[in-house]
DNA sequence: ACAATACATCGATGTTCGTCGAACATCGAT
DNA sequence: ATCGATGTTCGACGAACATCGATGTATTGT
């Protein structure tokens, strides 16, 4: 595996970030994420297919969220801590949130 | 126009509400709103056709986000007071961060 | 060299979304 | 009864999404 895209922050809109919040999946993904350390993104066991976490993880990038940090043939997965800089607050707001009466 | 439906705020999952502000549109929408008193519909120019802009409405509801309140030929739309009690901050987090640097 | 591992990517499928114009329904006014 | 105004709903469209299995690609270990 060789680099992956990250965006700059500052080309990530509100509504990429929000898109990316909104489901559940990548939700509990960036929920384990919290505890501010790298994660192997194969650790992940939310009950989708491997080729779907993947997307997740994507799509998670793309939001400017998470950073994927290829090592071998593994890939360590963390939050971005520029994310809150650019949107001060939402993941923590989002998270806080992001409760057994409130998930779907 | 006869009676539009309001999902019980308790069924409203976090996704839905997130899905429904991921839009520009709907957040230019739920802007207007944030001074607390009702709009009509036909009062938002948002450079989409009629029926877009009513589809938007529609999911904004949809997301516990907004009231609808039919009156003869016309629509008043206001906020959902309830909705900051099902998910305390998160219409003053999202609209806080909805500026011209992260909005697209 | 070879096999296994860990992840990305591809191709396919079914669903949802944003958008539009057109048709429909309701109401107020003439 | 008719007309115009205001919204909703319908039908259609391409685009995007979530999902999967299969394939591709590095890399590590034997």
């Amino acid at each position: 595996m060789r680099s992956l895209d990250h965006p700059q922050l500052s080309s990530v809109s509100l509504s990429d970030a929000l898109a990316a919040l909104a489901d559940p999946t990548r939700r509990a993904v960036v929920r384990v994420l919290t505890d501010g350390r790298e994660h192997l993104a194969g650790d992940f066991d939310l009950g989708v297919a491997q080729s779907t976490l993947s997307h997740h993880m994507k799509r998670l990038r793309q939001g400017g969220i998470t950073h994927s940090r290829p090592d071998g043939t593994r890939c360590w997965v963390s939050l971005r801590p520029e994310f809150d800089a650019r949107f001060p607050g939402l993941l923590r707001t989002v998270l806080g949130l992001d409760t057994e009466e409130t998930r779907s």
